[in-house]
DNA sequence: TGCTATACTGTAAACGCTTTCAGAAAGCGT
DNA sequence: ACGCTTTCTGAAAGCGTTTACAGTATAGCA
């Protein structure tokens, strides 16, 4: 029996001595780098599985190596949304054999002491960037670097040729809207944005602007909040319409999130949905089915968009040519909160 | 203008040639170690202002600096539960001026050879634990070594004096068992169990068999299933025993995402919720509310927990004394799936 | 004036790894 | 016996930091 020191832990240098080798060959047998003498991979094995040996990760990068990591930077992970996003990340990544790391954290721009991104070129192989959580400026370094970039639900600034995955979000808004319009004859139609600059909120409008405008509706500025796609700011942005008496037969909540909110705002205030108010959202998140009424939504597939955006990063960091722009379909989903049955 | 190269990350090096200093000298205005020149000091910053310098992370660690940073450890992150627990999470780190990395995947004990943890004592300074996803062996290598550890609901293996935060299962899971009993008085009442080894499960099937015992009503292991807290098994456990017709007029689902799954099965079949039969959840996810009928389930304060989790884990990062054992409070939350209105 | 304390700065080792380079040993054809 | 490959191995440099240590001025003090 040994005396326990107080465990460090074993390092290259540690197997090399007790295997009788020097470091290089440890290293050799390890990434299967270079001809060892199949006795000698042997004994460096049953060294490094007596000492319990793991490779030190970041002395690994310094020194140069690939890190089989791929990293997430994303705003925040609280929401029904994510979920999904993750686990076809998950599953993507999985299938590769890379590890995924998630930094969830709002991007704060340029004040003096920024923090920095603790994910980047250095501790991983490539990155996926959701929305606005990274600067142009900082997509541009990493760019010029040449260091492989996937963007979740945005498009590559201009001129720069970075793959992105994202969904049909005109159509399915235009769908949904032509729903409410058509189906139900509803013409003072609002509409709760998400955050500032969102992507995918701009295309959502679009869709419903071009919805009314297929059906003669004139867009009312005033029928436009902000639900920043968040249902606790959805449902103040609806609790003021109604302090303010603004007159609606629908809501496209922007998101399914958002449309929770809405829904909520709505009960308090002792309106029925749909008979009073309907109310849509965007997504089709796993709760929309189970909510009272169940939501009328579009469907995205929020899984296939993680799945696809690592697929895309893994041929980049493999040298592949990956496909610049994916825009995966959406479908209109007609559940009860329109006033379907 | 100067000439771009293929911009290459500044490192400390370029930042002392710019700043016609030593690298020592740049490190010490970075870290504030040591006197230096006020002159200097200003000389120095611009010049990592001016190349946009970043410490290397992995470098530093390496050269055994702390990280300012601490993991998470989770075996996924798909399900309303997570939600809540990272925001809390985030917020306690934030508040301290950590960042928080994630690492989500199922642990695969000892296959020859398993991937080694992406997150551990060399990148980061702390680590949180969510339940299983490190094996007794690794927690107590970690544990040895004073590396700085926080449980998430699960208590620590024996013998180990490390900090867990977990919510009162037992007694939340008996007052809701009880509520279903006594006010509603279902006597049939079947359990959908967590999956195997799992903490939480553990306690709240105790709660759930304490209640029963309380008001005489005999246990039948044919009313535990196995739900293992994720919508889809649940589901399909409930359809098991819709097929074997088993009888039971409630089903205690085990957690919120469950009785989602449970409420699925139950009107797929036919059963209306709660008049046929009555189903709860526990945790109070924030769809509990919305969904048809509205969940009775147990508060359980899961953003709390994370906060808390982070509070202690700095506090032994810092060398402080940590709550050894924290318990938080759960509280019945009676809606109406129980069949209450 | 010379001495010592003080303020500042640089040199170099170390952290754990990969990788280039070169050398040793063995096999082969002649 | 010779030289040439081929196979295996080790020494050492380098990755970007921190930090002990050793300076070098400068100021203060006798």
């Amino acid at each position: 029996m040994s005396v326990q020191r107080p465990s460090r832990r074993a390092t290259i240098t540690d197997v090399a001595r007790m295997a009788g080798v020097s470091i290089a060959t440890v290293s050799r047998v390890l990434n299967g780098t270079g001809p060892v003498a199949d006795e000698t991979v042997v004994i460096v094995q049953q060294a490094m599985e007596e000492l319990n040996y793991t490779p030190h990760a970041a002395a690994r990068s310094l020194a140069g190596r690939s890190t089989e990591t791929i990293g997430l930077l994303l705003p925040r992970l609280s929401g029904a949304f994510y979920p999904p996003l993750i686990r076809g990340l998950e599953t993507g990544a999985k299938e590769h054999g890379f590890d995924l790391l998630i930094h969830a954290s709002v991007y704060v721009p340029q004040d003096g002491a920024r923090r920095p991104v603790p994910l980047d070129e250095r501790n991983t192989d490539g990155l996926l960037i959701f929305t606005d959580r990274l600067d142009d400026t900082e997509i541009n370094r990493l760019y010029e670097q040449g260091f492989p970039l996937v963007l979740l639900y945005r498009a590559a600034p201009a001129g720069l040729n970075i793959p992105s995955v994202t969904v049909e979000n005109k159509r399915g808004a235009r769908s949904l809207v032509e729903h409410l319009i058509t189906v139900h004859g509803y013409r003072r139609i609002a509409y709760l944005a998400g955050p500032r600059g969102n992507e995918d909120s701009y295309w959502r409008e679009l869709g419903y602007r071009e919805a009314l405008e297929a059906h003669g509706i004139p867009f009312d500025p005033d029928l436009v909040g902000r639900g920043d796609f968040d249902d606790v700011l959805a449902r103040s942005a609806v609790e003021d319409w109604l302090r303010r008496r603004v007159a609606f037969d629908a809501i496209f909540a922007g998101d399914d999130e958002a449309a929770s909110g809405c829904i909520m705002a709505l009960r308090q205030a002792g309106k029925q949905v749909p008979d009073d108010v309907a109310v849509v959202g965007f997504d089709d998140v796993p709760f929309a089915r189970l909510m009272a009424p169940s939501l009328t939504t579009v469907r995205a597939p929020i899984e296939t968009v993680g799945e696809e955006a690592v697929r895309q990063l893994i041929t980049v960091i493999h040298g592949g040519e990956p496909v610049p722009f994916t825009l995966l379909p959406t479908e209109l989903v007609v559940r009860q909160s329109c006033g379907c049955k």
